[in-house]
DNA sequence: CATATATCAGGTGCACTGAAATGA
DNA sequence: CTCATTTCAGTGAACCTGATATAT
């Protein structure tokens, strides 16, 4: 019945259905999953961090991290400024409502998490997180 | 240094990974994934089948499909007739062609498949694609 | 009447490319 | 001059919606 049973095809379909799953959740604060993962890379930079810093980080394209930038930096969540050293870079900075949105939207993606891996008690999550870290970082170097 | 290492954002990074393989390599014979997905679904209906069936077996979009069989049909690899049982559907068929791009298809949907799992034993891709299953099967039924 | 099928027109978000402007 | 950074313009595929014509 299934296209294949195939892996690969099981991944595309999971992959989707995370996708939706946040991004549905997402809506309701005026955000989408790029917004969030943007916000994440911020929030963990441990120095500050410039524009392309977070599109090497989160693999997105520097096009769609302009947009992205101008869409949370016009709610207010972050904040563009020159960088001193090196003018040609934009440090990125979480504002105060950006945190405070960012604390909602981790929730948010809990909950997607833990419906997307509802059927894996926690042990299997743990195997299942260990099995995509291998495979995605073996992908990286190549 | 990942915007999470959050489950959700490996997964969809192996997945996109597993898009790109795949589509760079179908693409040395003029198609992509979604092309083989649909024939793969007509090869393993036992009955004959119709559009409407293929869409659902896969999650393809029914515009999609259309614009999918166009160009297989247009290739020469399947052929569209209408059900004589029921003059709204089309009976879609693997033509001889058809047949042997799909053998084709499948060494490289088979190599895409070893390039990506390729950080996991046996075993292991067993217990990731049973994993997998159960994340898919999971969200359908909701 | 309602329902299912195939098709077409169109919209959206995401990934991506090429080029421009700026500055190191 | 080269290289990195940011921005803009535009493309393509995947996903999705709504409408239509046709047949059950």
């Amino acid at each position: 019945m299934r296209p294949d049973g195939s892996v690969l095809w099981l991944l595309g379909r999971a992959s989707l259905r995370a996708h939706h799953l946040m991004n549905e959740r997402f809506a309701a604060v005026g955000l989408r999953k790029l917004h969030y993962i943007t916000m994440k890379a911020i929030e963990r930079a441990t120095q500050t961090v410039t524009q392309a810093q977070l599109c090497r980080y989160t693999s997105i394209d520097r096009s769609d991290m302009v947009a992205l930038l101008n869409d949370l930096e016009r709610e207010g969540y972050v904040r563009r400024a020159p960088d001193p050293a090196n003018r040609r870079r934009n440090i990125v900075t979480l504002t105060g409502p950006g945190h405070t949105m960012l604390e909602k939207l981790d929730a948010i993606a809990a909950e997607a998490r833990d419906v997307i891996l509802g059927s894996l008690s926690a042990p299997e999550r743990a195997q299942f997180t260990e099995y995509l870290e291998r495979i995605v970082n073996d992908q990286d170097c190549r």
